[in-house]
DNA sequence: CGGTTTGTTCAAAAAAACTTGAACAAACTG
DNA sequence: CAGTTTGTTCAAGTTTTTTTGAACAAACCG
């Protein structure tokens, strides 16, 4: 939780210098949108930009062009698009001519959401699993009764909460890839929203 | 995200010392179940550890309870609590004979859920609105015609994404409460699942 | 009232997360 | 090859977040 005791964080605009291509208003603006985004779902101001600045451009760009434009470390850089490939947010375009390695942003919002959940939660809820599986052999364990059964009763809570959240994923996906989630389903894969 | 750049976080269990009510092993168990979703959605480790002992309980407790058991200081206390009364999932629960505020935990997990969105999502849902419709004037600025219609397709993206994050939150909350979501709702706002 | 109990606030300390940049590795190039 | 280009790694530095604890406020109590 970002700034959860302290002022509003999401700090100031990338410091937009007066040197090399700097960046236009719209995409300061739209970048910030993604810095806040980044920072909403746990993931640093860095990686929010660099996304950002991919989605403005019409280009695929070169790593280079990112340390420039957004003025920021060649580490954090390499790091945040290791994330990012990582998330499927990003895709490496081969570009005949050139030796670099040029991004381009993944624009589906299904996919994109796709790869956050694969990489961010589906790990979580696989080990929830056995954590509940290991309390459940220490609940065993208990030999007053009374206790043992209000114990048993709060890990069915969680199985039922386990489970649930389980569910949802793949209504959200449906959601998410623009299907009526009841019909079948048409072609979508490729789509760009 | 925790941990993004460093080994794996969720540090070692809450010093269960010696001295005071100590925990069991399985509230230990499911107080760090608690620690890492705290730290899943975003929440600092000691709002995981009040929820998790008040989830373990079988009465409410009191804060001295809290700052005991869970051997963390006032402060920490204090402040998860404010955090977990603002989200809903921890209830005042009025005991007659004491001058102390009792809390339990919210058990459903609807409205758990939408505390949190409430709370966590919903405001930056309406300031992105907002974020976007500066975008539009900015673009509107954009004298070259090229740059400024790929500008606006991007931004249509946006709009796109944001309108269906938007339409996900009912369809959330409907399946977290355990509704079929095309029947009826059945008596379960009562329910504690 | 003066003392006690109960809980909040907030500045300072500690811990965690993020960024930087210099050293390094890998792959090309002439 | 020796030199360059391209990108990664990681220890150290910086920033942000979280925790602590002492001072404070509010409500109660005798």
């Amino acid at each position: 939780m970002i700034g959860l005791f302290k002022s509003p964080t999401v700090p100031p605009m990338p410091t937009l210098e007066k040197d090399s291509a700097t960046l236009s208003a719209w995409e300061t603006s739209t970048i910030d949108v993604f810095i806040r985004a980044a920072s909403l779902i746990g993931l640093p101001r860095s990686i929010g930009e660099i996304y950002g600045l991919l989605f403005c451009s019409s280009q695929s760009l070169t790593f280079d062009e990112l340390v420039e434009r957004l003025q920021i470390s060649k580490g954090s850089v390499s790091q945040g698009l290791k994330v990012l490939r990582q998330l499927g947010a990003v895709k490496l375009h081969y570009v005949p001519g050139s030796r670099r390695d040029h991004y381009e942003p993944e624009l589906s919002m299904k996919r994109l959401a796709r790869g956050f959940i694969k990489d961010q939660f589906e790990p979580h809820m696989v080990s929830a699993n056995q954590r509940l599986e290991n309390i459940e052999t220490l609940i065993a364990q208990e030999p007053n009764e009374t206790l043992r059964q209000h114990a048993a009763s709060r890990l069915n809570t969680l199985h039922s909460w386990r489970q649930r959240a389980q569910k949802l994923l793949p209504i959200i996906m449906a959601v998410l890839g623009g299907v009526n989630f009841l019909k079948k389903e048409t072609a979508e894969e490729t789509s760009v929203i």
